[in-house]
DNA sequence: ACCTGAACACCGTTCAAGT
DNA sequence: ACCTGAACACCGTTCAAGT
């Protein structure tokens, strides 16, 4: 599993590098530095082989980007759903999204740049409509529930992500940095000093969301199952 | 203003380029080409000078990545908001920032890229922080009202654009594909079935926004102004 | 003031060749 | 089967030099 290479390391005739290694290492790299970071040359020259040898073990640059996500989206795919009622467990997998891709950063924010979100997150994805089956939403219904609170979840990420990349380089474009110009008569001097400070992004995430929840899913129709957490994987 | 070059085209010294031109052009290749089109030599060559020209006039890629984004908040600012409640012209507001994004998807994306959408966005965010002042919601509630919304619409755009570059290139990895391989025995069929075909945005903007409004506008205080339209910029 | 040429330090990817 | 070396076609950026 986690033995450096896989079998043989260096008594064998090469490098003895494994196509698991790579990923691996790779991932690592991506969780270090960012998406940037994670550089065909570099990843070799980390693993002290040529380029070449990483497109023989691993294909080209997306091949390995979509094997580092692939591994990424198993381990978040594990916890517990657990909450009352049916709009308690709703929002306990909307919570696990949102808090996970803040784990997973650098990995969240690679997946988003290569288009493959769904991909990191069809695991949490199937196991938000398993819950709202539960709550009796279905078909359609089911699919624009699930969609919009997705994308609201996406919002709030893009949104944390910006702050961070932001605050990390220089300061400026940041949004309450640039509210700190703004002069507006239409607008109350209160409002205007709150717009200077960034939002706390978590109660805000619980307010919104639950809002979201409310409109799509109904209060409680039938009690079929009971508080017990249950897993999310099958 | 639109003349090809600014006052001499061929007549003066060199090449006669001006920083405005430069920063045109270079919006134009953003929007035929997306955000990658952006290079500096090739916008150099486009220009029939050396990419070194480019620096002297307008400073390094991100610079003129800034410039590019200046000029479309300003085209962005103008428009109209209309409502009869405070509620609607939220409503106005928020699917203006929403259309435009999308009328200019390509310069969002840019500007999304380097961290710049508040800069791109401020004049909006400005007109939806003076019909919540108007509403009567002010101060921290103002903010985080203003703050949901916004990250609600940045969802939705991060969708709206995954969707279709995904579209656009290889098929795979868009969600209602992913959900073509799922079996799953505590999802109905009829949801399974919906997940499969992509969802109409523009309604769901709609249901989702107005949810989120409703939660943190209230329905109405005093009536103010009536229904007459106001222009965003001052 | 305005522009060029050449160079540096990076990228991803491929192809023929070695053992 | 596994790995190397060299090359191609790109990037952004800088610096000395020209007119």
């Amino acid at each position: 599993m986690s033995t450096t290479t896989s079998e043989a390391s260096g008594t064998g005739r090469r490098a003895g590098l494994d196509r698991d290694d790579i990923v691996e290492r790779a991932l690592e790299m991506v969780e270090q530095g960012g998406a940037a970071a994670l550089t065909m040359r570099k990843l070799a020259s980390e693993l002290a082989v040529t380029t070449t040898t990483i497109y023989w073990h691993v294909g080209d640059r997306e091949e390995l980007v979509s094997s580092i996500i692939e591994r990424v989206a198993l381990r978040q795919a594990e916890f517990w759903v657990e909450g009352e009622s049916a709009r308690d467990r709703v929002m306990c997998v909307a919570r696990h999204v949102w808090r996970s891709a803040l784990a997973h950063r650098n990995v969240t924010a690679l997946a988003h740049q290569v288009g493959a979100t769904s991909l990191l997150e069809l695991p949490l994805e199937i196991a938000l409509a398993r819950e709202l089956d539960a709550a009796g939403v279905r078909g359609v219904a089911a699919r624009d529930a699930h969609r919009a609170i997705l994308m609201c979840i996406a919002g709030f990420l893009v949104v944390a992500f910006r702050s961070e990349g932001l605050a990390a380089s220089g300061q400026r474009n940041q949004p309450h940095a640039l509210w700190a110009d703004v002069v507006d008569d239409s607008i109350a001097p209160v409002t205007l000093a709150a717009m200077r400070v960034p939002p706390q992004l978590d109660p805000l995430f619980e307010t919104t969301l639950s809002a979201v929840v409310h409109s799509f899913v109904p209060a409680a129709t039938d009690p079929s199952h009971s508080t017990e957490a249950t897993r999310s994987t099958p």
